[in-house]
DNA sequence: GTGGTATATCTGGGATCCGAAATGCGACCA
DNA sequence: TGGTCGCATTTCGGATCCCAGATATACCAC
């Protein structure tokens, strides 16, 4: 191992799973092996099992006494309510963050937002399919960017773990969805609230600030809907075989 | 072991520690030792550890590989944060709890209700110190059953369980509280608030309701706050010698 | 042929063992 | 006398072993 700074084969292994997990490599219901799980990373199942544990205290695995984990599936209801909980964290997030925002970050927060409409823009010009697709990844993680900005302004460690962790309910999917032109008002509306956040976060206006982040992440489940929807409304396969994890 | 379900070792010492540390049995800091809780339950370090992996991924205890685990501390601002948190969580339950509350549920709801207002009636004609104390376990306990209708009317479980695990940082230190006649308004305050939410509740005025239930959280830190201030701004010590847990 | 039961096999939970990293203490040297 | 190096002890991370619970299968009775 090329290991430098600390840390236990268990957490490491826990990273790699959960990886797995939420970018939909592994599908949800799928039943983990300990064996198997403890071959494919040449260690023993005593790390393995620590970093199992780890992840069912996360909610991605749900532990069965005497009959395995498996990934947790989440359902619509669970879908939505995730959103609605991350609604209401980012609300305060950035209303906290319009507080207390510099101009350094805010030429920050524009350069991550202007990256993000970009890809957005490209995105919208590509026809669907693969060639969409291969984006996608590109437009989570810009996404992400722009949100991650603004819970470090805020400061609420707390605050962005836990909407950190709602957020890996489903960031996964969106990234094999095939896209479709009939959604692209929604990619557009999107950017454009990214744009409306930073203008209120500018004017230091937390009230307003507040209310489109919540309208925002609320709006984003209207997008992610239709993305599942498009893949037959239940989850996406994955392209390799499943139940194989790259170590 | 008269253990009827299904569960791991592994769970249960999870859950009994947990519980020490919630309740203040373990004083944050305290460095947790594998082998002696090992022999303190009867069982080999293998289960230990796996619970201690879920406590870490709580946030309960930090992992320092190869040096061991700590039971984690709370700064005011992380309490501070915590009580945000929560407001919010609260605000989405209760504006969610009034679109669908049944009149079963709101005489349900009246009597834990009427139940913490006796309690904390009580607690105000006792004198501070021990007799005050005694009592504190019972209005924790009334104060929580009152919110725990409210998240199951709401029928939101992602919200029930990082409410409660937001309000597992803080409900421990209250119990160990003394009391001091100066906060009697904020817990007849706080009586006051519960009644307001009720009655926002009985009328489906979920905006209201929304709003109550935050400001009654916000509120509630107050309250802590100055019960914290009692104690020397530090936190309440555990009556019995630390680092034992009882099996 | 079908249902039930017994048994074999598989997998996970827990115990024990081993190696490695870190701390503490003591001895030796400047 | 103070500081540093080294060894011993402690404690953790990981591997291996064993046992119990669960599932699958085969066999027998009806």
């Amino acid at each position: 191992m090329t290991q430098v700074l600390d840390s236990t084969k268990a957490d490491d292994i826990a990273l790699v799973i959960e990886e797995a997990i939420v970018s939909g490599e592994l599908e949800p219901g799928t039943v983990l092996r300990q064996e198997q799980l403890s071959e494919q990373f040449n260690v023993s199942r005593t790390p393995i099992r620590e970093a199992l544990r780890r992840l069912a205290a996360l909610g991605l695995v749900s532990f069965v006494p005497n009959r395995g984990v498996r990934v947790r599936t989440i359902s619509r209801e669970e879908l939505h309510e995730a959103f609605m909980v991350r609604a209401e964290l980012e609300a305060l997030a950035t209303e906290v963050a319009a507080t207390k925002i510099t101009p350094d970050e805010l030429a920050e927060l524009e350069a991550v937002e202007q990256r993000f409409a970009q890809i957005s823009k490209d995105l919208r010009a590509r026809e669907p399919g693969d060639a969409r697709r291969s984006v996608m990844g590109d437009w989570v993680r810009a996404n992400h960017a722009f949100h991650d900005v603004i819970y470090r302004v805020a400061g609420l460690p707390l605050v962005e773990q836990l909407a950190k962790s709602s957020r890996r309910s489903f960031s996964g999917p969106a990234v094999w969805a095939p896209g479709d032109h009939s959604i692209d008002g929604l990619y557009a509306k999107n950017a454009e609230q990214h744009r409306a956040i930073r203008q209120a976060l500018a004017a230091g206006s937390s009230a307003g600030a507040r209310a489109l982040a919540r309208d925002h992440v609320l709006s984003s489940f209207v997008l992610l809907e239709t993305i599942l929807e498009q893949v037959g409304g239940s989850w996406p396969q994955p392209k390799r075989a499943p139940a194989k994890v790259s170590a």
